[in-house]
DNA sequence: GTCTCCCTATACCGATCGGTATACTGGCCG
DNA sequence: CGGCCAGTATACCGATCGGTATAGGGAGAC
């Protein structure tokens, strides 16, 4: 593994294990078997690295959502299918996953919530532009796919934060339970 | 306002916007207008006012917990009721609840998560013990009080969570609404 | 008055923070 | 061969980190 690659799983190891602000670059480097200039040329800041890091590790989701989270007429099959991209993504990269759901309850001020803020605003603007396509077929859904888009993000990311913890396994009952559970909460 | 208060009411405000390692006790106490020894005589270190902050003020909500979370026979009530009391104290404590969820979604081995841990283990365990209790009127609940636990502070916090960004009002409807939105979940 | 004790300020500590100036290396291109 | 350049190391920067040694202030007790 070249260092550069090497740089950006040994940060993600710590930073997963003890925050952002608690490692420093130096323990980084070390850990890495380099010196800070190597550091410094390929990501220029400690942000620098921090972006990077986000931007390549969450590029799976991005183009699986993409993809998925598209309307074509059947709102629960849709639901499941952006579910189930989730379900994936989480498993196939839980330390990333755990570590950006960390960082997205970070404070509004801090590198992390800022360093994810922009990637969760796309999530989320394609999980609006699916329920507002799905207005049409569910005429009391209007206005509100803003909430629907939050709550719909938050139910997946409890059964994440379940499964991390030991007391569930993201199996196509989950999803199922997952999307028929949301479901029930809008149309009550 | 006393020193020892002041203190407290300034670095809940500083940590809330950006983060427990972000901001230095040099910072704390300029905000209070007070020096460090000061700081050091009343809380003895940073992670002594961490932990008088979040003990402090999370005792409305251990109160109220432990008044609303005991089963009387009839769940659906006290579920209720336990969405009430976690609406309640997170209007009334707005930025300490942001904070302590931040804190809970924290690296583990982040003295911000360890700060909240003991807190939350207590929260989880009393809603541990009402779904147990629970159990003998409804048969199909039966060893899986953790994850039920699990999940409905998770929608708690989901709704609290669209709250806090402004896509909803912590009213009754809502309390209806995620109670019966769990209860389907359930039952599934 | 003066003793005592809680509280607070000045001034300092070593360690670590993120970041950099400079120089050396190896391999590719001409 | 000679030049070039990406990549890496040594050694250093000022600033800030959490924490403290020492001393003074001020109010109540006697």
């Amino acid at each position: 593994m070249d260092n550069r690659s090497l740089l950006l799983a040994r940060a993600l190891d710590l930073w997963s294990e003890r925050g952002y602000d608690a490692v420093g670059v130096q323990e980084i480097v070390e850990s890495a078997g380099v010196t800070k200039p190597t550091l410094y040329h390929y990501f220029g800041s400690k942000r620098g690295l921090l972006d990077a890091l986000i931007d390549e590790r969450s590029a799976g989701l991005r183009d699986s959502l993409a993809v998925v989270a598209e309307y074509r007429g059947d709102l629960v099959m849709t639901l499941e299918a952006v579910v189930r991209a989730y379900f994936d993504f989480a498993q196939t990269e839980a330390a990333f996953y755990r570590m950006s759901l960390g960082f997205w309850f970070a404070p509004p001020q801090s590198d992390e919530h800022d360093a994810v803020l922009s990637r969760n605003l796309s999530q989320h603007a394609a999980l609006e532009r699916l329920f507002e396509a799905a207005v049409a077929d569910h005429g009391n859904m209007r206005g509100r796919h803003k909430a629907y888009a939050a709550t719909f993000l938050g139910m997946i990311n409890t059964y994440i934060g379940l499964w991390l913890n030991g007391y569930a396994s993201l199996d196509d009952k989950l999803v199922y339970q997952a999307v028929h559970q949301f479901q029930h909460g809008i149309y009550s």
